[in-house]
DNA sequence: CTTATAAGTGAAAAACATTTTCAATTAAGT
DNA sequence: ACTTAATTGAAAATGTTTTTCACTTATAAG
């Protein structure tokens, strides 16, 4: 179940973080949408409830969310980040190359390999990112 | 088995790609470098040997060369892209957090995970990242 | 309800990595 | 040697993210 604006906006506050009304806006974007999007993406939806925003807090409060583990950061090859509210816990995605649409799993099955490369490695494995590439449904047909 | 300086500038010839004393250079750094180094760095390296060597045109090697499937590349969380002499075949990345050294490994076992997903979702899929993350064992007892 | 103040804001500038542009140079085939 | 298309490098452009700093405001205390 998805995370609510109210929800998420009680937790910063929790936190000791004010809440003003720019963050409650991009806190309200991020809840509506079900895709991942960039900053500048993020931004432009952000300015139709509230236009003197500025791009530089919209950075500081997606920042400030990822920190504190409500929403998720994705990056994408060099060009930007993305941000999507956080399904609980640890997931993975599976991104299409043509239209840039992200879906979302879960489960990886990846313990035995971590504890086996830490053995070999000496690295202390604090995560992993385990992303699939590849054409979406509606991208398959096209060039 | 690393390939060589040679076999990579003879290869780059038969695609009908002009051998410059600057692409030599590039060459030379990324065989020579067991490293994953950013272009910068790289740049660095190459102008040591060529002082007049610019860093698009390391870019532009570099890209090119990824491009021939000779060097891989990394990206690192919105910073900068990494590259490397690549490895036959297909492999993965532990990177450390702390100094961002690479290592490599090349078994995954994700055939079966991919197959599932590819059902569930429709998803032609081509590829895969994956990479863990953690602290190398020079960097786990600092702050 | 005021007040104090630390946190938060936004515009502009800085800091980066990367790409584009374009005139000058050069590798490689004839 | 000659020709020419590929390549180069400096500078400018682009795009994203961060920093700076004077101004504003949410929140807790009185």
């Amino acid at each position: 179940m998805r995370p609510s604006a109210k929800k998420i906006a009680s937790l910063l506050s929790q936190k000791g973080h004010k809440l003003t009304a720019q963050r409650r806006a991009v806190i309200d974007v991020v809840v509506n949408s079900r895709e991942h999007l960039a900053p500048a993406a993020l931004y432009e939806r952000v300015r139709r409830a509230h236009p003197a925003i500025g791009l530089v807090t919209v950075y500081r409060t997606l920042e400030m969310l990822h920190e504190l583990g409500l929403i998720c950061r994705v990056h994408r090859g060099g060009k930007s980040r993305t941000y999507t509210l956080a399904p609980s816990g640890h997931h993975h995605h599976l991104v299409c190359t043509e239209c840039g649409i992200v879906a979302d799993f879960t489960d990886c099955d990846l313990e035995v390999l971590q504890q086996r490369l830490s053995q070999e490695t000496g690295f202390k494995i604090e995560g992993h990112l385990l992303q699939f590439v590849g054409h979406c449904r509606n991208c398959q047909g096209g060039t």
